[in-house]
DNA sequence: GAGCTGACATGTT
DNA sequence: CAACATGCCAGCT
């Protein structure tokens, strides 16, 4: 069980409609101070069974995404989650 | 095995 | 108020 499970595990736990930021996760993953490695770890993670992108920035903006942060925008819209 | 990288956060300038 | 610089952690090359 390395930190980056527990960062999948806290991701796919996200419900619909809710959004988490990076120093959120990683405190939840057990460690507070590793928002950088989520950041690090999410960007590798292709594993589409982890919503990586109801992760966001402390400021409220977007961050990153794999897949182009229009798309994250979009979806977060989608789900009535941000702005 | 060691060093580099990064989807960040906080503090100063 | 905005921009720059520093610190931190884990994963990846």
């Amino acid at each position: 069980m390395s930190f980056r499970d527990s960062v999948y595990k806290v991701v796919s736990g996200i419900p619909e409609g809710k959004v988490l930021t990076y120093k959120e996760v990683a405190e939840k993953a057990g460690s507070p101070k590793a928002y950088r490695a989520v950041g690090n770890i999410l960007n590798k993670n292709y594993n589409p069974s982890v919503p990586c992108h109801r992760v966001i920035r402390s400021d409220g903006k977007i961050g990153g995404y794999n897949r182009g942060e229009e798309n994250k925008v979009a979806i977060l819209r989608k789900e009535n989650a941000i702005i």
